[in-house]
DNA sequence: ATACGTGCAAAGTATTTGCAAACGG
DNA sequence: CCGTTTGCAAATACTTTGCACGTAT
């Protein structure tokens, strides 16, 4: 048996949209919704920046949930496919996820290289200029990536 | 109509230039000149465009080399350390490596998602855009990158 | 001479795959 | 029911480390 109870979304109204409309999203091309993909998509919607594979992992089992760590790689390797979620590669060697923000979600990463801390942040004229660029060599853009390097405010006062 | 003047600049001499340059900086520091971290500075100094580990280490026992991956590995995180070479993410788990354009000779990545190929670019208008986000973010940019994703000239003229 | 540098092989991580059992529609 | 999805464990891929020997200065 399976009881399902719907929790409400408590403030980021817009997280619960993305899983919703992802989980939709796999239902309309026949795809299954089992426990652990709807894990993965319902855990990603509930983060605020990208996180791992073994971050996601441990996640959905704190939260109770119990997922083989195979059964995320495949999850997010079809979300990924399917464009609903972003793969982002920060210099570590570590692949990490986040929702795909087509709206103005959209967001880049600043990565400090003293303690690792991951930082997001947006910035219409850096957006404005990759439309641009893109436009101009002709390639037919369909996601993007931009990672700052440097040395965080806490790192920066310490140092 | 647009009519661009390419100036060239003169073959590949600074392409040489980066070794020498990264060696001297190396001795500079005390570090000796063995014959690995060496033979990768020049093959890293001859390439065009970012190159995984595995193939700087073939490229150099295919020049003749006889080096173990395993410094191949550990020359480059030193090359990295010292700034002189910039590692470069694209989104398929392999860390890839090139000189360290501080110059003019700074360029990033478009990879197509179909085929995979990686080609260079340069667009003025991101390098600003960059700068000023960077500024405006208040941090303290040591290094940036960006890659674009999307469909290659090939593969949309096949699709 | 003496640290530093190197190669090999073994060890670590991150990720993928094979397969039988569980499950969704 | 039947094909998809899942979990486990084994396999793979990439990278790092331990250690004895080589080598630059």
């Amino acid at each position: 048996m399976r009881i399902g109870i719907i929790i409400t979304v408590r403030g980021h109204h817009h997280h619960r949209s993305w899983s919703t409309q992802a989980l939709a999203d796999l239902q309309a091309r026949g795809l299954r919704n089992g426990g652990a993909r709807r894990a993965v998509v319902e855990h990603l919607g509930a983060q605020s920046c990208c996180r791992s594979a073994h971050e996601i992992f441990d996640g959905i089992r704190d939260e109770g949930g119990r997922v083989g760590i195979a059964s995320v790689y495949r999850a997010l390797d079809q979300l990924v496919d399917l464009r609903l979620v972003q793969r982002v590669e920060l210099g570590d060697g570590i692949a990490r996820f986040e929702p795909s923000h087509l709206d103005g979600e959209h967001h880049h990463h600043l990565v400090c290289d003293d303690c690792g801390r991951v930082e997001p942040f947006s910035d219409p004229g850096l957006e404005q200029a990759l439309e641009q660029a893109a436009k101009r060599l002709d390639y037919g853009m369909r996601a993007h990536e931009v990672v700052l390097h440097g040395h965080c405010g806490d790192c920066r006062t310490a140092g």
